[in-house]
DNA sequence: CTGTATCCAATTCGATACTG
DNA sequence: CAGTATCGAATTGGATACAG
């Protein structure tokens, strides 16, 4: 292992504590929908409907609270063309690109064992 | 990007839809106490009362489930020492070992940016 | 097309009390 | 020490309707 979780929470002092900037932003990035919002985005540009669609079964409520909470946070963009019928955009930021370079493996790593891990007895 | 989430969806089919394997694992192991468990288990072997103290702010009913699902998952090894008073320990198997290869590099980036990413406006 | 607003159901979660 | 059981509060989440 590279890196020990000791030595992170040496490194950023106060971190992980009950409310901490960090615990806030692991729980955007890491929840139900915004790994799976960023992981779209990691594949380029969408539209609102291209999202919705390719996020299979989120709601309408979600993905807005999930967009607004990413593009807060400085990982996503939003940009908006003026044009009837309304046309927006979303990407990652260089921000946000520099997060999912170290979300991916782990979500690979996850698509790769998941069907082996499941149902099984403890060890 | 090493990866593309595109390459990662195609690898494994049939993953990433509603209610399949990589969901189920990815809610478990990002969910807000799975990602904090597995860290602090990362750094050695824990007691249960260790880790209550460690995960500042868990209750006694989600270290309880969050250790189960874990357990359950084949992430986290259970080994109860007969005696008075009891005596059990936590520790990472094989393949949680392997999950936080992974994991530890997102903790430490999210660590490294939290505090400059929150309450800003959208970019 | 791109959202917002509202209501209601489901789930999560924490505090407390209790057991082996 | 290491949990389980139970209850109620709080949050999340989905469906629907509607607005710009």
């Amino acid at each position: 292992m590279t890196v020990s979780y000791a030595e992170i929470r040496e490194a950023s002092v106060g971190a992980f504590s009950e409310g901490c900037g960090t615990r806030v932003v692991l729980d955007h990035i890491m929840s139900k929908w915004g790994v799976l919002v960023l992981a779209s985005l990691s594949d380029g540009t969408r539209r609102w409907g291209e999202l919705r669609r390719d996020v299979g079964g989120i709601s309408e409520k979600m993905l807005a609270t999930t967009l607004r909470t990413l593009s807060a946070d400085g990982l996503v963009h939003r940009e908006s063309f003026p044009a009837v019928p309304p046309h927006v955009e979303y990407s990652l930021t260089p921000l946000g690109r520099d997060l999912m370079e170290r979300m991916l493996p782990l979500v690979e790593w996850v698509a790769e064992h998941a069907d082996g891990m499941l149902g099984r007895d403890p060890v």
